[in-house]
DNA sequence: ATACGTGCAAAGAGTTTGCATGTAT
DNA sequence: ATACATGCAAACTCTTTGCACGTAT
């Protein structure tokens, strides 16, 4: 289902502000970046200009609530960083020498929100593991 | 070593903000709870009103550099909430229907930095996970 | 005595909102 | 046609900062 019919399911609108947003999401040229809202501004003003800051939040907003993107904060800032949502959550392994951010996919949330329900009774409905330091690339 | 001590050591000076500060993180009221700056206010402020909020924040701050406390995004206000710092870094289950915040001591942090610096080469020096769902007394 | 820390008020960053206008359905 | 969404500007929240005064050492 694409974002279209997603929208379209909850009869929601495809508007340009939205159009704009998603594509810069999920162009080739961001992708795998996390980028805070004013970059996603940023590159819809690339398009158009006449969008307004408010419509990107208001964008990312809905489609967080949509499930269509994940929002975590990284670096120091207190900055909300956007991401589509892929379909296994990932951990964020943020370099704090070079800045990058890398996905880790693992087991280990599996383990962690079975064992949480297993031993503490406690039902995870998401996980967010963020973890800082030194990539392979800085450390060498 | 305690606070007095470690500021000390610093030639750092404890002064009654400060003090107020680290007695309402640390009192057995506050304590397993987290709070955010504006709640540390309202607490100290019951002991002496005069203490204004910006001191609040250069507390927190102070003792966060100093490794003191630790600051964590709990919830889906993006407030910073601060604990005293335990030795061992901790997992924050935090329950989305009550509002508990538990802490979990476990293996999977160092697991997780054990894998990471021997598969990916990635060193960890800080590792923040939060589990968001339903607790055991929520549940039933 | 002298830095260091504070209170105060103002600024700053990031984000949200009220309202009239525009537009996707 | 008619809700829904937008642009705009203003408001809001949380946090930081400049400065003169206070105070722990």
């Amino acid at each position: 289902m694409d974002i279209d019919e997603v929208l379209a399911s909850r009869e929601l609108r495809m508007t340009r502000p939205r159009r704009l947003v998603w594509d810069v999401l999920t162009s080739h040229h961001t992708h795998d970046t996390h980028l805070s809202a004013a970059e996603v501004a940023e590159h819809v003003h690339m398009v158009d200009e006449t969008v307004n800051v408010s419509s990107v939040y208001r964008a990312l907003s809905l489609f967080d609530e949509l499930g269509l993107v994940r929002e975590s904060r990284l670096g120091d800032d207190d900055v909300s960083r956007w991401e589509p949502r892929h379909d296994d959550d990932t951990i964020h392994l943020v370099c704090e020498s070079c800045g990058e951010v890398q996905h880790h996919h693992g087991d280990a949330v599996d383990r962690l929100t079975t064992h949480l329900a297993g031993h503490h009774g406690f039902t995870a409905s998401s996980v967010e593991i963020v973890v800082k330091g030194t990539c392979e690339a800085c450390s060498s």
